[in-house]
DNA sequence: GAATAATGCAATTTATATGTTACAATAATT
DNA sequence: AATTATTGTAACATATAAATTGCATTATTC
């Protein structure tokens, strides 16, 4: 679950614990969804959004890969 | 968790059943989120859109409520 | 209107996202 | 380089997404 999570929370200068915080959730739950190790759900998903100003397609959205 | 997924699908006219295998779920995954009861995961909802050529933003967006 | 397809839903089980606690590792600051 | 802030990660507990099975209900089609 590659994303672009890290990259839109330094934008807005946040640490882990500070974003996890503000959404309600534990600094080990952002910090394994950056890593790519967790397969966040939809609402996870919207509450990173709003927190670092971004939509779903620009923060979580991978293209489909082609392969059979 | 509100969502367009419904729209969507009858869109590209695939039956709930038909949609659910294409990505590899039980239909009643597909009724439920549907319907807005489950808070499905950031992989689902990506193989949702693939499957019915839509990004996140058009099938699962959702605006923040201003206030607490 | 009977037969079939499509959908809704309930109960139980399984897999996994997230919480909790704790500590190690790395980066930043003095 | 020592202190502090930030991040990575591990073990275990809990909540819940998703599977499974089954049946009821609502459209469709004949």
């Amino acid at each position: 679950m590659k994303n672009k999570v890290k990259i839109a929370r330094v934008q807005v200068s946040l640490t882990q614990q500070q974003l996890a915080e503000k959404i309600g959730v534990t600094r080990q739950t952002i910090s394994l969804i950056e890593k790519g190790k967790y397969n966040p759900t939809l609402k996870l998903c919207l509450e990173i959004c709003y927190a670092v100003n971004k939509s779903l397609d620009e923060v979580f959205w991978i293209e489909k890969e082609s392969g059979q």
